[in-house]
DNA sequence: CGAACGTTTGAGATGACTCAAGCGTTGTGG
DNA sequence: CCACAACGCTTGAGTCATCTCAAACGTTCG
């Protein structure tokens, strides 16, 4: 079931059976991609947009030094690449950062099922909303938190989104990024995210690893990178208010 | 008119009039706003949508200290607060920087206005995508660019933006942002906004006032700020292409 | 005229960057 | 199975961009 977890993360735009299947048919081709494959270019045109099934993307901006800014971050269940539906060209790059699965609609497929369906187009429509909700909480933690705070609020948002698709616990979860890509997400450069993350580490606030993070305090987490999860639409695991009272955890392993 | 400009920075989501005449319609009020003036507050739930006739908005997020960063600006013709249609819940407020007139039309009636005409519908999502992707643009600004770039970046971003809307003629525009707004924008006190400012002038940059700005060299201060207008969508006065090559400017009056 | 607001400038503090070196782990080919 | 290369992480020292605090100036408007 390909869609298993299709906008799961969305409360708002929760999708019903029926809708469901319509997209799955839809889905003309499922593809993998290696770790930092590249799936589009900047200012590519596509044909196409993806359901990430399993795995993490990351939209980037290049700048002109080779630098680039990671503008997004998509996990499963989320839709990529839908605004080039309607624009066509993109003005962002698409790279995985784990091995992913992405399953296909063709941009005329999308038409159809608009015309048939416009409850669904209008379920599209809103996520797109959502997503940008999450820009600008990220235009937020850039532009008024310090080093520390950007990385706090960063993976607090990160914990809500996974948990929203059953990817975390509320404590730990699977990742991927280096610390490389911390930086190019937070801002800074990967050596100042390497003495943020010692310093989140000795403030027992969080564990960075390649492939594991660990939330140790969510709510003094959150509190530091003065995150709110109401922008993200989703339901928390624990009741509606965040962060997550309930403390015990006991190694959980990860539900991969 | 009130809708003249109507999307009218967006190619990609041009009116036919049929379509505007229908917007017009769905008109339920019109409201003037004193500069300053909250329109909306954070977390507020909001039933109508409304289009920008006149003046300049801002979008605004809140931290925990006082301070805030501004996370959009609207100009004569954008749809404000479209997002609301959907969500229902603003994460964000809105305050008008000069007086402003805004037209007003009730979810309600959009709801009618999605069923009737699907085109208009899919006009109106696709707004919502570009204005993802000048999110897109703040993020790489606050993330890559120095304070003289973000500025730069900024600055080239409204010239565009505006160009679009009859508001400017590529090299002058009234914009009625303080330092401080500037400042709140580009991530950085209103200090080193004042500091910044100088540089740009000194370089014979631009010229940053309270009522104008004029651009001095449009090339320059758009590669200062490795700005590239593709992600607007919009026609650029002087063919496809930008930085403006033709460089004469006689002191031309502001459009209003 | 005085108050409010926006701008300008200076001096010192500090957070983040740059450059540079070294460490640990992983994967691969000889 | 070992050696080496590639990659990611860690740490130190010095520099620089931006911030903070403080004061003063100019303009507008009542």
């Amino acid at each position: 079931m390909l869609t298993k977890r299709l906008m799961m993360n969305k409360r708002a735009a929760s999708l019903p059976a029926l809708q469901r299947a319509r997209l799955e048919d839809a889905i003309s081709a499922v593809h993998e991609f290696a770790p930092r494959a590249n799936l589009v270019r900047p200012g590519a045109a596509l044909a196409y947009t993806t359901i990430l099934v399993k795995g993490i993307l990351t939209s980037y901006i290049d700048d002109r030094r080779g630098l680039r800014q990671l503008v997004g971050i998509h996990f499963p269940g989320d839709l990529v690449d839908l605004h080039a539906f309607s624009l066509k060209v993109l003005d962002h790059g698409i790279q995985a950062i784990t091995p992913v699965t992405v399953a296909c609609i063709a941009h005329s497929e999308l038409e159809d099922i608009m015309r048939e369906m416009p409850d669904l187009g209008r379920k599209l429509c809103t996520s797109t909303l959502i997503d940008a909700a999450i820009y600008r909480a990220w235009l937020f933690r850039l532009g008024r938190l310090d080093a520390v705070g950007r990385v706090a609020h960063f993976l607090s948002e990160t914990n809500a989104r996974l948990c929203a698709v059953g990817l975390s616990d509320g404590y730990r979860f699977s990742l991927g990024l280096t610390q490389s890509d911390l930086a190019e997400i937070c801002g800074l450069t990967n050596v100042h995210i390497n003495r943020v993350l010692r310093q989140l580490r000795e403030e027992e606030l969080c564990l960075f690893r390649l492939h594991t993070v660990d939330i140790l305090d969510p709510e003094a987490l959150a509190a530091r990178g003065q995150f709110d999860p109401a922008y993200l639409h989703i339901e928390m695991p624990q009741a509606s208010s965040y962060p997550i009272h309930a403390k015990a955890h006991d190694g959980l392993a990860l539900r991969s």
